[in-house]
DNA sequence: AATCGAATAGTCAAGTTTGACTAATCAGGG
DNA sequence: CCCTGATTAGTCAAACTTGACTATTCGATT
């Protein structure tokens, strides 16, 4: 995730509610867990950042004996920002390049029964994380936006578990040939 | 794309042939474009730390009269943690959560036809990249394992214009209810 | 033969990100 | 009433990332 959408998202959030830090981070690991991965770190920096070109004003609390925390709305500036990335956000198309499946590309170099046993490990990571989208989507309104953002993530899944399929087919083909073409097997 | 996957590219690619930077990421551009966005200089940054962690070596070689490169080659060290890099990331599973689609948990917040047009926009440009992935998978060996990725790729495109056909009707559903239950339009 | 632009091969400062740490409060058990 | 562990609310140094920049060489053009 980068800067404009961190801020985007923080933004939106706090239009909704003016909010403390800690309790940003609450919010996000409550309802939004499964969409971003926004470090409290990171959402600290951001919001500091944010503060000092003028988006949101922070204002001291102290509640009871605690530490002073600092509360946090949006400004006028703020909102224009809003929707400048909204904009910005949904005319625009760029689903981090991870090269998280780099691993495939050198999948030769492995003893092939060894890498089977390996896929089979990453098909239950998958499945877990699905089943618990799953339950998730159970919860949300299913006229709300959250419910349409978690179908492309459940969407992406069953893909990645489909693809994970086709990848085992490869591996069993490579085998395959391996084994046969009447070549002495090397010692 | 986290520190580990840049490490098992870059040692994957020099397992197969000593190179300098440039070249590393020349190669990157030119065969791995759609995969991954290293960037020069984070490729340059990683191969200086693992030389410095020993898993490639550097050795300087001076070409014509251009300035001294760093020729890099990978360790016995390297070998091994190559290896275990590659079984890491065959048994993992963390699609990073971009949370590139947050905009559309704020969608209302924009009159929706002009949210109709912003995400007619995002649809050009999905469509955009298929056609160059498409085009791509053309010029690959359909029984590599480049071919797996690309095919990843592609379907995630299709799979998210798909999704987007739906977002699209959800907004379309929005606007009708908007404009349905006798309320006055406010001024 | 001087020049202009592209390709080669990086370097670096400025900005970003995070894991580890701090420090106070509260709730509950002994 | 004191101790312990969880919760609250962050801070910070160290590591990572990248856009902007440098400096040389080569090829083609005028």
């Amino acid at each position: 995730m980068d800067l404009q959408n961190r801020q985007l998202l923080l933004l939106g959030l706090l239009r909704i509610q003016t909010m403390h830090g800690y309790q940003l981070n609450q919010f996000l690991e409550e309802h939004l867990d499964f969409m971003t991965s926004l470090k409290p770190s990171t959402a600290y920096y951001t919001l500091e950042r944010m503060a000092a070109e003028g988006l949101v004003e922070a204002h001291a609390e102290q509640a009871g004996n605690r530490p002073t925390r600092q509360i946090y709305a949006i400004t006028p500036a703020g909102e224009i920002r809003y929707r400048e990335l909204l904009r910005r956000n949904l005319a625009s198309y760029d689903p981090c390049e991870s090269a998280d499946d780099i691993g495939i590309a050198f999948l030769a170099d492995l003893p092939p029964e060894e890498a089977r046993q390996l896929l089979a490990e990453k098909r239950a990571l998958i499945q877990d994380r699905l089943d618990k989208i799953l339950a998730a989507e159970d919860r949300v309104d299913a006229a709300s936006a959250t419910h349409l953002s978690l179908e492309r993530v459940k969407r992406q899944h069953q893909l990645d578990l489909e693809w994970l399929s086709e990848v085992e087919a490869w591996l069993e083909r490579a085998l395959a040939q391996e084994a046969e073409p009447g070549s002495a097997p090397e010692p």
